[in-house]
DNA sequence: TGGCATTAACCTTAATTAACATTGTTTCAA
DNA sequence: TTGAAACAATGTTAATTAAGGTTAATGCCA
């Protein structure tokens, strides 16, 4: 699920698009206090961040740039009322995707978050019904197989499932609570301790491809080269 | 080099914002009549489309629907005069990724095109399949390594980022805060002290080139000179 | 009863914390 | 104005803790 971020400061503005956000599937954390943004970042991991410029404490260029500090490429959205072309220009110089004058219609923000959705997620729209090539192996995650040569393995569900996510972010780290989440459902010690088991079993059956390899990144995640 | 492919039917702004985009390092391809403009599409293959959307003939709106039909990616930028919110919702419904309103300043279109660019060749630019040269070393933050003639040392993901950091402003000196935001997510006391201790480590990673040296400026931070 | 998933036990390594050493800076009296 | 405390920032090394790796044993269910 789409993930956003929406930092306002007018509570009654910010309840009516929270809402109309939320009716539309995407799943809203607001923050109102400029100081708490990067706390929530963190915690929150969204997919996408909508800001308002004028905020008390810290304005949106600033947010923008700290946020860019900790993640160079989450979109991010201003929202304002300022209208001249230089604030438009310092909206993109510090880090921003788009940039929407108040007032906008909702109709405006949506089609504007999925249209950067859509430019920036691509990449992961990969096919579903072939196979996938990963070094000399080719996984086909529908059939619960890999084949390398002549060679077929079947692959179990909890097997498939963490290779499809390995695969669809290969060469780009994939966060261990994400991977929990979306195997198990949960992140619990237990199924912690099931993640380690299977990554084992996949660098296992990884190995003949030395230009293979599955990296750990302590304390974040996986990262699957090829 | 980056190709835009322009439509514009007033002969005049058109002259203005092509050769303002030629003296960007852009190439830009004009066309005013819109029953060429497939034709155009077609042989110049441009990356980024923009277009005007009145035009004579056709709009900019079916243009775009006729170019999605060719090539659903290539980002498309729309032109107008027109400012209601149905117009700019009409603009993304028909393919675009961006809709610029009239008058316009050059520095907003091309900071738009620039930031358009980015979205969607961010795996291009993220993923640097190359290693950074630094002195006898070489540097391969993807792959998390650093070679040195045929020795590879294997760097854990905290040493990656913090070298990354380092490598990126080399020559030139970084603040102590911005790392440790970078790298550890914060600046608190424990993870102050955890910088120094990676330091020390890369220190005397790079300790057998005495050309390079990562310079401690006190109450400031580091200074990776090469 | 065979295959998969889970739990457990033990091992390895990265990250953090701690302790102590060193160096740079400031301050203030002589 | 100088130079020795006093202090603060950073360096270094070692100890500790926590994360993850591996392998084997157990549980579960068709």
């Amino acid at each position: 699920m789409t993930k956003i971020l929406y930092v306002e400061d007018e509570p009654f503005l910010g309840k009516i698009v929270k809402e109309s956000l939320e009716s539309r599937g995407f799943e809203v954390c607001m923050v109102a206090d400029g100081r708490e943004v990067m706390a929530q970042f963190r915690a929150f991991e969204p997919t996408i961040c909508v800001l308002d410029i004028m905020l008390p404490h810290r304005d949106g260029y600033t947010l923008a740039q700290d946020i860019r500090q900790v993640n160079p490429t989450v979109p991010i959205i201003f929202l304002t009322a300022k209208t001249q072309t230089e604030d438009v220009l310092k909206g993109f110089q510090n880090g921003g995707n788009d940039y929407i004058r108040k007032p906008f219609s909702m109709e405006e923000l949506i089609v504007r978050i999925q249209n950067i959705l859509n430019l920036t997620l691509q990449k992961k729209t990969t096919s579903t019904r072939e196979g996938v090539v990963l070094g000399t192996y080719t996984f086909f995650p529908h059939k619960y197989e890999l084949h390398r040569a002549e060679a077929i393995r079947k692959l179990s569900h909890r097997e498939t499932e963490l290779l499809s996510i390995l695969a669809e972010n290969r060469n780009s780290t994939v966060n261990r609570r994400d991977i929990l989440k979306r195997v198990w459902g949960d992140d619990s010690f237990f199924n912690s301790r099931n993640l380690d088991v299977y990554i084992t079993r996949l660098r296992d059956y990884f190995r003949e491809d030395t230009t293979l390899e599955i990296v750990t990144l302590k304390g974040v995640g996986y990262l699957f080269k090829s």
